[in-house]
DNA sequence: TATATTGGCTATGAAAATCATAGCTACAAG
DNA sequence: CTTGTAGCTATGATTTTCATAGCCAATATA
């Protein structure tokens, strides 16, 4: 079964879903467009794909129509990638993933890398998938997020890395 | 950046989780550990994969310490894969993938995969996740799944196919 | 005028992962 | 004493991914 004859036969949500997410490029690349960062050279610098695999991603997300590609630019051209509601409906994975992560992934001394705050209630909205101050179920309007220090400087550090030796 | 050589560097949380589970067999595997396969042949037959993809997937799963492995027979030996607490905790992941799958990537004809009954007021759960029958968080153990006719008489004919060419 | 620089990629050959197919081991049942 | 069952491993071909390099069109800088 090659990856592009995926079974779109299968009645299971789970395998057709994955027949599109279900590779590591992809899930970062919409890790980073959640992140609001919607230029080809920033996903690339935060997921660490080369420019093949971001290229091939993005265009197989927008084909499966998770992606818009909008040009801001005309002379010369250029264009940033940004969710459309198909792919802002994925936000419920991410969030639950980003959950597990931390739960699991990590040892207790290192902080989150990110924190939300619940709009809604204006207090700190916690793993989710409800608000940890006010019950509510958590949106993806509804949260701001805030990336520990640490987190950051890991970002600005890959981000001028890619710079330097381009 | 090679597969196994995945930055367990970045403070990213998704990342950190897709560096286990971000592949389509890992999570088809998972799959089927939380509809009880657990049988080597029965989770292989199930997700397609060849022999070489379940064997070196189930073997991470068990060191990361998603999966167990238990001999149920000493002679000959004989092995079942189940899931611990760690692999238990992915279960809202692979809830929230399943709406996102029910929700956009089937036609409105074709009905659902699984209809879940929520154990905790005896109606439809729905998608998650909250019962949409009561509202309340659903938890994993409080949900009974029935499967359709289509998708269990799928399940079948994999399962009768992969028999009998072996 | 020359020469970087920027942004979004594409091209190329080498390396690694995956595939299809076959087969092995160890035992049990008929 | 052959057939079947369960859980894999071995092999060579195919496909994907990687690292490295470079292109193109325009704008900014010298």
């Amino acid at each position: 079964m090659k990856r592009n004859e995926t079974p779109t036969t299968t009645l299971c949500p789970v395998a057709r879903s994955e027949a599109v997410v279900g590779d590591r490029w992809t899930v970062l690349i919409l890790r980073e467009l959640f992140m609001r960062s919607h230029r080809f050279e920033q996903i690339q610098a935060q997921t660490g794909g080369t420019p093949q695999m971001i290229a091939a991603r993005l265009k197989t997300l927008e084909g499966e129509g998770l992606v818009e590609r909008r040009r801001y630019s005309n002379r010369p051209p250029r264009y940033e990638y940004h969710l459309t509601e198909k792919g802002e409906a994925f936000h419920p994975v991410l969030l639950a993933l980003r959950a597990w992560g931390e739960a699991w992934m990590k040892s207790p001394e290192e902080g989150r890398a990110v924190e939300y705050t619940h709009l809604a209630c204006g207090k700190p909205a916690g793993l989710g998938p409800l608000c940890e101050s006010c019950g509510e179920p958590l949106k993806r309007k509804e949260l701001m997020a805030e990336l520990s220090p640490a987190y950051e400087s890991e970002r600005d550090g890959r981000w001028e890395a890619f710079k330097a030796n381009r």
